[in-house]
RNA sequence: GGCGACAUGGCCAAGUGGUAAGGCAGAAGCCUGCAAAGCUUUUAUCCCCAGUUCGAAUCUGGGUGUCGCCUCCA
């Protein structure tokens, strides 16, 4: 398998360190506030990956971290007159919603950034002893100029970066480069060596990464905006306090635009998960986001967003037959086709050509085109399973089609069996006019060959 | 200023040297009491210019345009 690494730049065949097994970590959301379409593409392209790496055999550790501890944060626990870890906490929720929503896999583990911070701590004195990083008045700063290859994964020359690196208000560095490792803070922080204060955003993911899956891991994702400085700093932190590298693969997914502008919140243009679902489902999302690969940026429209939905549609209506576990899909030409796209960095796009090449065929009755449609199209995290009325959806229908035929029905089945009959008797108004009242509400009535059967639109 | 990405039919999007996957939309036909769904057929020479090559959307150089990172951000 082909995987774009951004620290070579290049197209590298994918290796793990240890043979059968991967280990990969996406560095995981800051919790205070909605997650939006940005986050849905991140962490539907990560759990993609995640899904495929296991569907061809690999055992899969995949660590997501959750911070739980920010400026962010705490500014609106302040405004809100709460506790941090009520804000996070909620926003915890509300994300793990989102993911649920969206259909992704829950990641093996997903820690928190304060129940690591004795990893931390234990980090960042660590880099203090090897001359690493220092202490100024409580906060802890990093000396990257101490660490030679400091710029290698952004690409950025050093003596650049420094023009356009800046000392705050407050802060107490040695030079401008160096970032923050732990933050005086008297009102949240916490115990340490240096006082009461808190980590900096780097140090969690370099703690958590090494506490839950080694000092050296296979694959570390994110979006595209981390590279710099967030992974570059966690580089510097991570190899010079263990000694050795700290990742084998940066993979990096492109962002969200909207008026081909970057979606997100410090821009103030982004689109919730949660508002999109109103309109389309998770399916029409994921398949919006995997016609794109994943290194490009993907434009948000509603005309994009109705094509994805009109083909997300196509794809899990396909005619259905009994899926087939016994069936042995991989020496089908289709599990070969769709692996070598899948192993050409992801190439998503064309993977889904064979589904809906599938899709064409499983509506043809071609024997086990739907099975194999439906293995594949699980690894991608399409949820072929249908939703079926609600209870809510039955009653409506039951109204409206009352009052337009002026009778009650007391069931869907009794709707059925009368517009059956009508149709039996030719009677096409009566028919027609259940059609319509169904319609109404959002409900399709299709007549085929195996009977009448009602969905939702 | 530094670093990087992108430009393919009405829309979205694959394609990295041999004459343009797929989806949506459109058109025609079949099916259907009507419809929905489905099936069949059908629509491009790839931003501009120059070059390399027997041959380029694909390589090189030069334009033009758009976007991203360099500050928190998926």
């Amino acid at each position: 398998m082909q995987l774009f690494n951004t620290y070579s730049g290049k197209l590298e065949e994918f290796k793990p360190i240890e043979e059968g097994k991967v280990k990969m970590y996406v560095c995981g959301p800051t919790v205070y506030d909605y997650a939006h379409l940005g986050h849905a593409r991140c962490y539907i392209t990560w759990d993609v990956l995640y899904r495929y790496l296991k569907f061809i055999g690999y055992d899969v550790t995949y660590c997501r971290n959750v911070t739980d501890v920010d400026d962010k944060i705490l500014k609106k626990a302040e405004k809100e007159g709460k506790t941090p870890s009520e804000v996070s906490q909620y926003w915890y929720k509300q994300f793990t919603n989102s993911m649920n929503k969206l259909n992704n896999l829950p990641p093996d583990i997903e820690p928190f950034a304060t129940k690591t911070l004795g990893e931390m701590i234990s980090m960042v004195k660590d880099l203090i002893e090897k001359g690493y990083a220092y202490e100024a008045n409580g906060d802890v700063y990093f000396r990257v100029k101490k660490f030679g290859r400091y710029g290698s994964l952004s690409g950025q020359p050093i003596d650049q970066l420094e023009s356009g690196a800046r000392i705050a208000v407050g802060e107490q560095k040695e030079d401008p480069l160096d970032f923050a490792l732990w933050k005086k803070d008297e009102k949240f922080g916490y115990n340490s060596p240096w006082g009461v204060g808190r980590p900096g955003w780097h140090i969690e993911c370099s703690a958590m990464s090494r506490k839950y899956l080694g000092r050296t891991i296979d694959i570390h994702a994110g979006g595209a905006d981390l590279i710099f400085p967030h992974h570059e700093n966690e580089i510097a932190q991570s190899e010079c306090a263990n000694g050795c590298k700290f990742v084998n693969y940066w993979l990096h997914n492109g962002f969200v635009t909207i008026n081909k502008e970057k979606m997100s919140k410090s821009l103030g243009n982004f689109l919730t998960i949660d508002d999109m679902l109103k309109n389309y489902d998770a399916n029409t999302l994921r398949l919006f986001i995997l016609t794109n690969h994943y290194r490009m940026p993907v434009e948000f429209s509603d005309e994009a967003l109705t094509a994805a939905q009109a083909g997300a549609k196509r794809l899990t209506n396909a005619k259905r037959t009994q899926i087939d576990d016994s069936l042995d899909i991989s020496s089908t030409p289709e599990y070969k086709a769709f692996c070598d796209a899948m192993n050409e960095d992801l190439n998503t796009s064309k993977a889904l050509a064979v589904l809906f090449d599938l899709t064409t065929r499983a509506n043809k009755d071609e024997k086990d085109a739907y099975t194999i449609l439906y293995k594949l199209g699980t690894v991608l995290g399409f949820k072929f399973e249908k939703e079926g009325l609600s209870e809510e959806d039955t009653n409506n229908a039951i109204k409206v089609v009352s009052e337009a035929l002026g009778q009650s029905f007391s069931s869907m089945e009794d709707i059925l069996s009368l517009r059956k009959q009508a149709r039996a008797d030719k009677n096409w108004d009566v028919a027609d006019k259940i059609r319509v009242a169904l319609d109404s509400v959002g409900v399709i009535l299709k007549d085929t060959t195996d009977g009448t059967k009602v969905e939702l639109k």
